[in-house]
DNA sequence: CACTAAATGTTATAATTTTAACATTACAAT
DNA sequence: ATTGTAATGTTAAAATTATAACATTTAGTG
């Protein structure tokens, strides 16, 4: 018998390729077999199709729900940071220009804007991209280039002049060490350009980091801690880590 | 009363940020709520989070499935929109840098990239992107700009030099309407100097549209058919709707 | 052409999810 | 404090989905 099975997969597979969901009863006329039969076929190859609800779902296709379940404990983890962007949040007002940095560490403050009446946000980060398009009273403007999918951004030879022409009225910076001597650093140095750029158009700067990036160094070094007009932390003994004799010394939100 | 529905949908906007899915009886342990609550907060949030067979997925996050159920008909519809982007597969070769206009219509596209070794996209869409964004042999440049949501796309003043400086091997162009008096036409005029731009970069221009395409105009002009050196689509009596006297006739694929 | 084995279909039953109605609690304003 | 309103919780019933066991069909083989 040849392997109706698999052509089976494959007319799914199409069906679903932009990124829907089939009910089980759709999938089974469609392939004109019995729902059984597409239930057997998609529970042998559960990293193709899966099944949730009654309705197929892509497994890992571009753009698509890989399915699987979160634990409650990786759950929480994400309610951590968006304890800190709550903090972040406050600095935020009406009709505000803002430039949001890469990384996971500013996701959940995508989730706040809709709060807002209207806001611009500038980035060159994919995820940030994707949470604020959904935004109805947010404009979006994105700085392309070459894709890294390790920061999931961008980067280009004319970021930075590109930056300079925008009006940015805060810069929301994301950072993976931050040390007072040492200053502040970041993995990649793709990001390096963008950071700085932003930094100097903007006219207030904000350093957003939680309780685990103090004492740390990374590879790319791109700025001095009281470059920054506000530090941002959910870190209770920050202010210590950062007490310093200069007089350009951030504020630092308290806990 | 505090909105703590909202800081709820934040938090499980957050837990399920990096694409998974949430069990009902997690989401209320982790927000300390009944599954009741969590039930009521989803549902009169479904742009946000969707509930499928009692699991929380995101409706709209990076990479991941919109929930809303593809009927039967509108799933062979993307059958179809796959087979035309079978036939325009075939002009990719490996090694290629293709241009990728935005719409819907050359998404089915994206997902069979990986079947080649190494490839670049250059596109302006959002949609395009986050298809590309996955698959680890595509690299990824990406124009930004403003965003536009009706077509998932950007634009900026500077998109058309950004493309100039582009080597572009393969340029493959959409459109919402080809007549052969009057055109290739889309809906939304923030399109039409990507598409030129591109076309004028690349070495091959490629249109794909389906048969529903043929005869119809829209808003904004942006070439004529015989500036195309290949139409792909899925129409049989392509050839004879465009049949032209001119020498600059395009090849027109065969059904 | 009968036989075998795999694939598919059918049915009944179990488990789960959804809905609806109503009870309870929490908050705000007086 | 008291009351009204909105939010949340509880429960039971309805609808849906999942599983398992067994019947039937189909394709390949001698």
């Amino acid at each position: 018998m040849k392997d109706r099975s698999a052509l089976r997969l494959a007319t799914l597979q199409e069906a679903l390729a932009s990124g829907g969901t089939l009910h089980l009863r759709d999938a089974a006329e469609l392939c004109g077999v019995s729902e059984m039969t597409i239930r057997r076929d998609v529970n042998a190859h559960p990293q193709v199709i899966s099944l949730l609800g009654g309705r197929l779902v892509m497994a890992h296709t571009p753009g698509v729900t890989p399915v699987y379940d979160l634990t409650e404990q990786q759950a929480s983890h994400y309610q951590a940071k968006s304890r800190l962007c709550q903090r972040a949040r406050r600095f935020i007002e009406e009709g505000d220009t803002l430039f949001i940095d890469c990384g996971s560490t500013l996701m959940p403050l995508m989730n706040q804007l809709s709060e807002f009446r209207e806001l611009t946000v500038i980035t060159y980060a994919l995820n940030v991209a994707n949470a604020v398009a959904v935004l109805p009273n947010v404009r979006l403007v994105m700085l392309g280039g070459l894709f890294y999918p390790t920061s999931q951004s961008f980067a280009s030879d004319t970021m930075a002049e590109s930056i300079e022409r925008l009006g940015i009225n805060k810069a929301f910076i994301s950072a993976a060490g931050v040390d007072l001597q040492r200053g502040v650093s970041c993995f990649h140095f793709h990001e390096v350009v963008p950071k700085q750029a932003a930094m100097a158009a903007a006219m207030q700067r904000l350093l957003v980091v939680d309780a685990s990036k103090f004492g740390v160094v990374r590879p790319a070094y791109f700025a001095s801690v009281n470059e920054f007009d506000v530090v941002v932390t959910d870190d209770d003994d920050a202010p210590a880590l950062l007490r310093d004799e200069h007089s350009g010394q951030p504020t630092i939100t308290a806990p």
